[in-house]
This record gives structure tokens, sequence and C-alpha cells, in this order.
DNA sequence: TCTAATACTGTGCACGCACACAGCCAATTT
DNA sequence: AAATTGGCTGTGTGCGTGCACAGTATTAGA
């Protein structure tokens, strides 16, 4: 049952050999009007489908990924795309892929800047990026699409109109601000307040930083039966902690009834002992990642809810679906917004298990 | 680079022929202690990965799947289980796997049964089952293990020893009412009350709605800190409207300070108009499943939360888990327990998107 | 008309493994 | 001593496709 027809099947339905179909398979020129739409029609009327083994075994081509990312060493979070990257090229170790880490110092345009000219002086098939620099990094994918070097990113999106410009994958930064706003909505009273808190440098500069803001602003002004009161807070520098204390203190003190507090990027957990010094255990916070500080307060209730967003797919994903554009010569989407888990003590074991998972071929 | 090593590099290491490397390889027998040991030697140390690319082409075995869930004609729910045993099968279809269906009217144990003969009756390597009807549902299962059929269950989990069982794969029930808990938790105001409420028949029979009791319970009783009234509910036939209409009137009325409900099934959708009727519509709900009568509530903010048990992927790796114990002989977990998606309108887009995703192929 | 270039087509090996088969040798039986 | 058996081993073919190369037909140029 279920004979599955190949190309020799379909060449003698055409009445030509198999190199000929292959020909027309591959676009690989020297054929005939006639005979390439002999083939053609053959192939439609058996319905063919390639072998995907058959063609990985005798494929003599082999693949180059150039990695482009912070450096792990400096921020753990790299970590994870690091991970589903590496679980990637081992689902992949049949097919011949190559993939080189360039790891950036996360700081350090410069040396960003320069990990990017090495790559672009090599001999790539595509790049998988995450571009912490606005103005760098559209330079640098400019320059790949002067070379042509097709590229997903990761993580942080830039926008480029480009036909090297494939996919990016990661959050979407407004939808996780509503959900952040939607969690704290449920579990503030009505006339209470509610804090958005940014623990970055630089805010207005990060496009993702400002589009959570907005999400959850959009929230609670779309959402007008029941009146939260929002504040807004900024602090740069998380490592001094005396400021911290101090800055938190007076917006405790100057904003009514405060009830939940969002903190917009993994670091959440700088706060935790702060509010506890001022005794506002109370406070219901939100905020992002699956990191070991933050997991830590999850755990002793501490922290309520933690938003993940999946960086270890992100990593996977970005090298399985340049696999399918380069291999196997499918479309891929540009766009490809991961799942925003929500993340209770109750169902935080799902999202870290690391259990051997099953591996993800793209056909 | 990267030059990967085949059998006959192993067998010129360990002097040997490929015959007796491959001998080895699949425990055939008729090979010398002496040889296997130097194949083995040999194997360890060049740190030989078999091929499967190559494997899966040269080999002719193929492979009968039978599959036993109930029909979706009379529940809807099981098309999704369906759709991604159909993905797999789309994932598989290089390798030689066949997949048949057995569907079964989900409220009849002799068309079950009349089902499972017939499977015995054939020869299949293996079966996907799962068994509504706890009675009947052990004796299958002893049949099978009568027949040597290995089986590996989804949704529905009754406990068997025996080699035949390979896995469960599904949610982990008492987890999911704890789950629940904590989000009603989250919403209600201390010392007021929460409902559990099984909208099913025969409820003590059913051993994960007893367990989704038991979860939803030890919360609070484990959380001492906050004062919550707990009570319960049960009823059977949710299309009598309005029995179902007088019996959570009562409920109501004698519960003081109802602010959350939740529903053990995904039945929630059937408990939603009454409570507007009741003039109830400050209640929270939570419920299980993204299914249309429940999504509709849920994007216009009458449903809260619902937590999604992945259905679909309980499918797809049901059959991606017998492929890898068949054919590629690899070990799988006896318990695979999905991640219990917190579900919100405004993360739902992400559960149900059915984009053309990655297929998942199991090494 | 002949040659040479070009356009097109078919053949056959390789990919790494599974598996059938034939061959070998020692032990046992006739 | 010849025949048989059974444990063990090596050889060789085929899986469906990619691709190199040889071969044939067509056309253009002299």
């Amino acid at each position: 049952m279920n004979e599955r027809i190949g190309i020799k099947d379909i060449a003698k339905k055409a009445g030509v050999s198999k190199g000929t179909v292959d020909r027309v398979l591959h676009n690989r020129g020297n054929v005939s009007p006639i005979a390439r739409e002999k083939v053609n029609a053959a192939m439609k009327e058996l319905d063919y489908v390639p072998n995907v083994i058959a063609s990985a075994l005798a494929s003599k081509k082999s693949w180059k990924i150039a990695v482009l990312m912070p450096d792990s060493k400096n921020d753990p979070f790299w970590n994870q795309p690091k991970a589903g990257i590496l679980r990637a090229k081992k689902a992949l170790r049949d097919y011949k892929v190559m993939i080189d880490f360039y790891p950036f110092r996360d700081a350090d345009p410069d040396h960003f800047n320069s990990c990017a000219d090495e790559i672009l002086s090599k001999e790539y098939h595509a790049l998988l990026i995450s571009a912490s620099f606005l103005k760098e990094g559209q330079k640098v994918l400019k320059k790949c699409e002067a070379k042509e070097l097709p590229y997903i990113q990761i993580n942080t999106f830039l926008e480029r109109k480009s036909e090297c410009f494939l996919s990016y994958i990661g959050q979407d930064s407004y939808a996780s601000g509503m959900l952040a706003a939607k969690l704290l909505n449920f579990g503030v009273e009505e006339g209470a307040s509610a804090m958005i808190l940014h623990l970055e440098k630089g805010t207005n500069n990060a496009k993702h930083l400002v589009d959570k803001e907005k999400g959850f602003i959009n929230f609670f002004s779309k959402n007008k039966k029941r009146k939260i009161n929002i504040v807004k807070g900024s602090f740069g520098d998380v490592f001094d902690k005396k400021e911290l204390h101090q800055y938190l203190k007076e917006m405790l003190e100057k904003t009514p009834n405060v009830q939940g507090v969002f903190v917009t990027t993994s670091k959440l957990f700088h706060i935790v002992p702060i509010l506890k010094k001022l005794g506002r255990t109370d406070i219901k916070l939100v905020g992002f990642d699956l990191i070991d500080n933050n997991l830590k307060y999850l755990y002793n209730d501490k922290i309520h809810f933690l938003i993940n967003q999946n960086p270890k797919k992100q990593g996977f994903m970005g090298i399985m679906n340049l696999f399918n554009h380069l291999v196997l010569k499918k479309e891929i989407n540009a766009l490809q917004l991961l799942p925003l888990d929500v993340v209770m003590k109750e169902n935080v074991q799902y999202y870290l298990e690391d259990k051997e998972e099953e591996i993800h071929l793209v056909f």
C-alpha cells in the first residue's frame, strides 16, 4: 500500500530519463521546453513529493550559518538561545549544516561591528542575528543585503525591506504589555494604583520597552469599566541598591495605594528585597523571564507571575527556519511571534523541563 | 571538516566486515564475543552515531499503528488530537509508517470493545489509545498485553504495570486544579468564597476530575495566610438549562459572597448565560479548553482564564513517541505531562494559531 | 558539406546503511 | 572418512536522489 512514487516513475511517465527530471526539479537548465512540460505534467499527475531522506543522503552540498548574538558570559540570558541553536545543530547533524558563533560583548558596538565584518568577509550561506544596537544593527543588515546574505533576526526586531530579510522570531512586546496589565488588573482592586517600572538605561531608545509600555497603558485606557490609577517609573542602575531603595520609597509614598508593579524586563528580582524592607510585601509583582533570580521568588510566592518569552525556542527556530529556507527551499513566515506563556509556581515546571524532548525538523 | 564516521570506519577499526558491525548494532546474533567486543570498543572510541537518514532510506520495514479514540463527530474536542496525529503522519511520510483510525462512539462501551477487538485481530506494531471507559479500558489494555501489543495512552490515564505500557501523554490533573486555585486566589478577596463545580455525570468515577478537585482544595488548605471559603458543586445534565439555572441560583444564595467559580471541564461556557441572568457577572471564571463556545466568552471578558491542555500536541507526540520507540529504538518517558497553559484574551492567539509550524522529528 | 559549438539527454556511480546470501570453519553425526 | 550441522563472517545489492560525465541531436559558421 501507499506506494511512494519517485523520480524514476515520473521519468517513465514523461518518457524521459531521470536526469532530465532532476534538471527540471532543480532548475538546472539545459532542458527543452517540450521535455520540461512533459515532466511537469507527469509530476502534477502523479502528485510527486520529493523524498527528503534520499535527497539529503545524496546531496553533497554543505551549508554554513553564522550566528551573531551577545556573549552569554556577560548576560546569562543568552545561554538559552544558544542552547536552542545547539539543539537544532544536533537535530540536523545528518544534513551538512555548519554553525559558527560570533559572540559580541553586549555593551560594545565596536565589537559588534568587527564581528559582523568578520562574518561578511567569509562565505556564509545565511546569518542568524540578534542586533542589540539600533543604529549599528541597521548598518550591518544593510551590508548583508549588499552581499546578498540572507538573515533571520531573533529577540530584537529591526525593520528592513529586503529580499535578504527572511524572518523575525521573537515576542510581541505590545501584547506582552497588555498581558501584564490584564494580570495586574485581575489582582488589583478598583480604585487602587498599578505601576509600570523600567529598570534599564536609555529606555526610550529601546523599542521593545516602549512597546511594552504602550500595551500596558492601552489596556487600562481601553478598559473603562474599572478605574485603576497608572503610574510610570524608570530607574537605570539596579546595582546602586541604595538609590533604588530611595527611589522606590518615594514612588510608593507619593502614589496612593499601589497594589501591583510590572517590571518590563527580567530585572524584577532586584526590587523584591527592597519591597520587603519597605514592608510592602502585599504588592503583586509581574515580570519577565525564567532566570534563577526570578524563579527563587516565584517559588516562595514573592513574585506572582513571570511572562516567559521562550528564548531557547527562539534560537532553535531560528536555525530550523534557515535550514528550511536554504536546504528545503520552503517559504518561511516573515514574522513568527512566540507564545507569551503565563508562568506561576504551579506550572513553572513545564516551561523549565529540559528533558531530552523531541527534536523538531522542518519539512 | 566534521567528517562523520560510518559503519565501514568502525568495521575497519575493529578489523571486521561491515556486516558484523551491522549485526552488533542491531543485535541480530551470530556474532562471536570477541568480534562483538572489538566492534563495541571501536564504536565507543570513534564515538559512532548512526546516520538516521541513510538508515531510514535503506530500511525495508514498514510500521503499522492503530489509533483508538472517541469519534470527533460526537465531540469536536477530538478533532484536535486527530489533527496532531495527521501532522505527525505527514512528518513521517518518508518513513514507512501507516496509521489507521478506529473512532468509537463516545458513550458506547460496546462499540469501544468491538473496535478494540478489530484492532487486536489485525497485525499492528503499536496502538495509540484514549480509553474513556474505566472498566472496559482496563480490559482492552489487558488484551493488548496478552498479544504483546505495545501502546501509548493519551488524554486519559489508566494505570498499568506491563512492558506494553510505553507512556501516558497528557495533563497533570492535580496540578491543573492547583493552577486554577492559584488564579482564583489571585482575583478573589480575602474572606470571600470560591466554588469548584463539576458539570459531568458520574464525577466520582472519573479519576481526572477527582484529582483536579484535590489539587484545587489542597491549594487553599496549604495557603493558610489568606482565608477563602471553598464550596463544591456538582451537576450532571448541562443540557437541562432550567434545572441548572435553579441549581446555581440556590448555590449562590446559600453561599455568601462567591467571587470565583472553577469548572473542572470544558463545559464552563454553559453557566455563563445563567450567571448573567442571575445578575452575577462579577464572578470570576476559570475553566478548561480552547473550544469555540468558551473562546467566545473569553473574547468578551466573561471568562477570565482558560487552561489549555494541548490536545493537538497530545496526538502529535503520541505518534512521534511510537515512532521513536518502534523505528529508532529509543527509550521514551513513561509519563509525559504537557504544559498547562494559562490562556487569556491577550495571549490566546499563540495557542490557537494553526500556521504551518515546524514539524517535529524525534531522533 | 563539413566542422565545431551548443543544447539537450541518458547512464551510472555515490551517499551510508539494511539485509539477503554465500562462504568458511570447527564440531558433531553417520 | 564423509556428510551434516550450526556458529560465525564477508560480500554485494538496493533504497531514491544528486550530480558528474559521456553521449546524441541540433544549430551555426566556414
